[in-house]
DNA sequence: TTGAAAGCGTTACCAG
DNA sequence: CTGGTAACGCTTTCAA
C-alpha cells in the first residue's frame, strides 16, 4: 500500500490538513511543526497522488502531446523540447503517436482532455474544425501550424523559403524542382505558398505530385525530378530530401554536380549524411518550450513564430 | 465545465450509479435504461474522468515509459511499440526521457508511480539496487536489460553477436575491432561479453575505448580504429557505426573496401545511409509490446527474450 | 434492476 | 497557526 497523507498525519500528530499545507504553502505553519511533518514525510517517502489532487484544484500537473510520426525524427526533438520544459515546471507529460491517422487523433485527445491542464498538438492534418472544437474542451496550443483563434507555434516558412532560394539562385539556379508533402498538410499548404510567393519572377518552379512525407516518398518521386531537368530540387522535408539522395546515388546521379538537393526540418540525420543535406532548420526544441510556456502560462489565444535558419551543406552547389 | 456524471444522471433521470453501470456493466442494467444513458452520454459528449476512477479502482489506464535518449532514433522505435499496444489496451502513456541523465531517472519515475498501473523502464545505466527498489513500488518490465527478480524484454544478443562475427569471419576477417559504448551500460556489458565468447577463437579482437552511444561517439573514435589495423570494425550501435562511417568518408577511406562496418540495432537510418549498414536488428516495436503485455498481464516476474536478426548491407564486404 | 451512501487521497474553507 | 469538514468525480457496497 503506498504511503497517503493520512499517514504521515499520523505519525507526525497532526492533521492532515496541516501536512497539505506543510508540503504546499510552508510560510502559514509554524517552523517546528513544518520541518517535523517534512522531516517524516520524506522518511516514510510520501508523494501526493496528483490525480487526487487534481480532482479538488483542477490541476493535474500533466500535459498532453499529440505528434504524427516518432518515426521522423523531426518530432522526437520537438518531444524533448517539450519533456524539458514540462520537467521544469514540474510537469508530466502524456504522448501519443497517431502513426499519421487523423480520425484517431481527436479520439485521443478527448480521452486524455481529463487528465491534463492542456494539449500541444502537432497535427498537420486533422481538420481545421475539429480543432477549434477540441481547443474549447481543453486549452489547446497548435505547433506548427495555425488556426484561428487557437494559440500556436509555427515558424517563419516565408523567411525560411526565401533564404533556401536565395542561395539556389545565387548558385545560378533558375529552374526549381519542389517535391511536395501530403496534400492535406497545412505544412506542405504553407510551403507551396510561401515558394511561390518568393520564386514569382526570378525562377522557373517544377511542382511534383504529392509524396507521402518520408524517405519511401522521396525515393519514389526521385526519377520525375529528374525527368523535369531542373538544376536544382526542394523537398517537402528532410526524410523526402534524403530519399531523393538514396535514389540520385543508386542511379549515379552526382550530388550537388548534377543536381542541387535541399531540405526542410534540419533533423540530426541531415548533417550525418554524405553529402550532408543543405536544409532550412526549422526550430524544435524551442517550439516545444514556446508551445509548453503557452499553455502554463495561459495563453491561450497567443501566437509566436520563431525564426528559421538555412544551413548550407554539401548538397547544394553551382548550377551546372 | 466539463460534463461529469452528473450531468447525465441528471439529463437521463437516473443514479449517478446507474450511468456508471450502463457504461461500465451494461449486462446488469435493463436494455431500454442502458440505451437511454449511452445515448445521452454520448450526444453530451461525456467521458468518465480517469483520474477519479483510478483514485478508487487502483487502475488508472496509464502507463509510464522511460527512456534514455529520444535522439536516438531506437528509442522512437521502441516508443512505437509501446504506444500501439498500449492504445489496444485502452491506455495512455506517460513518457519521459531522461537525456542519458541516471541519476534523475528514479525521481521521475516516483513521480509517475502513482498516477501510472506500471512502469516501462528502458534505462541502461540505472543502478540495479535503484531498479530492484523500484520495482517493489510499482509494476515495473525492464526494456533491454535484466535484473534478478525483475520482468523483462530482452533480445538474443549472443545470438545476434553470432551471426555478425560468423558473417565477418566467412569474409575472411580475422582481426576485428568494437567500439564499446558506456562502460556502465548493461547493454555494453552484455554486447562485449557476447563478443568475447563467440571471438574466442576465431577472431582476434581490439576493443577501444568507452564511446558516448551517439554519432559523435563513432567519430571521435574513428582514428583510432583506423590505427589498430584491423579489416572489419563493430560498433556499440548504428548512431556510433553512423560517426565511423562519417569519419571514415571524410579521411578517403572506403568502406566495405578498406574496413568493414557493423552495427547494433538497425535503426531506420541505417539502410537510408550510403553505404548502407550492415547491422544486427533488435526487435523494437516487439519488445514495445511484449512489455506492455507483460505488464497488462501482471506476469511481474517473466522475461523474455526476442529473436536478433543480421541485416547484410552495404558496408560490409571482403576482407582486404 | 435501481438508488443512497460511503469512500478513494487530496485540498479549500471556515472555525477556533 | 491548526483542525474539522466538505468537496472533487467516480465506483462499489448494501438495501430496497
Amino acid at each position: 500500500m503506498a504511503v497517503t497523507i493520512k499517514d504521515v498525519a499520523r505519525a507526525a500528530g497532526v492533521s492532515a490538513a496541516t501536512v497539505t499545507r506543510a508540503l504546499s504553502k510552508p510560510e502559514v505553519v509554524r517552523p517546528a511543526t513544518r520541518d517535523r511533518v517534512k522531516e517524516i514525510a520524506a522518511s516514510l517517502g510520501y508523494h501526493p497522488n496528483r490525480a487526487a489532487r487534481g480532482l479538488i484544484t483542477g490541476r493535474t500537473g500533466n500535459l498532453g502531446l499529440l505528434v504524427p510520426d516518432l518515426g521522423n525524427p523531426f518530432f522526437p526533438s520537438i518531444v524533448k523540447g517539450v519533456q524539458a520544459r514540462a520537467h521544469e515546471a514540474d510537469h508530466a507529460v502524456f504522448l501519443a503517436d497517431t502513426d499519421e491517422d487523423p480520425a484517431a487523433e481527436a479520439g485521443l485527445v478527448r480521452k486524455l482532455a481529463k487528465q491534463v491542464d492542456g494539449v500541444l498538438l502537432c497535427s498537420p492534418r486533422m481538420a481545421e474544425a475539429e480543432i477549434r472544437a477540441l481547443a474549447t474542451e481543453v486549452p489547446t496550443v497548435l505547433l506548427y501550424r495555425r488556426v484561428p483563434g487557437v494559440a500556436s507555434v509555427t515558424a517563419e516558412f516565408l523567411d525560411g523559403m526565401r533564404q533556401a532560394v536565395s542561395h539556389l539562385v545565387a548558385l545560378g539556379h533558375r529552374r526549381i524542382a519542389y517535391v511536395a508533402g501530403p496534400r492535406t498538410s497545412w505544412a506542405n499548404r504553407e510551403r507551396v505558398r510561401s515558394l511561390r510567393a518568393v520564386t514569382r519572377t526570378r525562377v522557373e518552379l517544377v511542382e511534383t505530385g504529392n509524396v507521402v512525407p518520408q524517405f519511401e516518398g522521396g525515393v519514389s518521386v526521385a526519377d520525375q525530378v529528374l525527368a523535369a531537368e531542373v538544376t536544382a530540387v526542394i523537398a517537402y522535408n528532410d526524410l523526402v530530401a534524403l530519399g531523393l539522395l538514396h535514389r540520385f546515388a543508386a542511379r549515379g546521379v552526382a550530388v550537388p554536380h548534377d543536381i542541387s538537393v535541399l531540405g526542410f526540418d534540419d533533423i540530426p540525420l541531415a548533417a550525418m549524411v554524405h553529402p550532408a543535406l543543405t536544409t532550412v532548420a526549422l526550430p524544435k526544441d524551442q517550439a516545444g518550450q514556446a508551445g509548453v510556456d503557452l499553455l502554463l502560462r495561459e495563453r491561450h489565444r497567443e501566437r509566436r513564430e520563431l525564426p528559421t535558419q538555412l544551413m548550407v551543406r554539401g548538397s547544394t552547389g553551382p548550377a551546372r
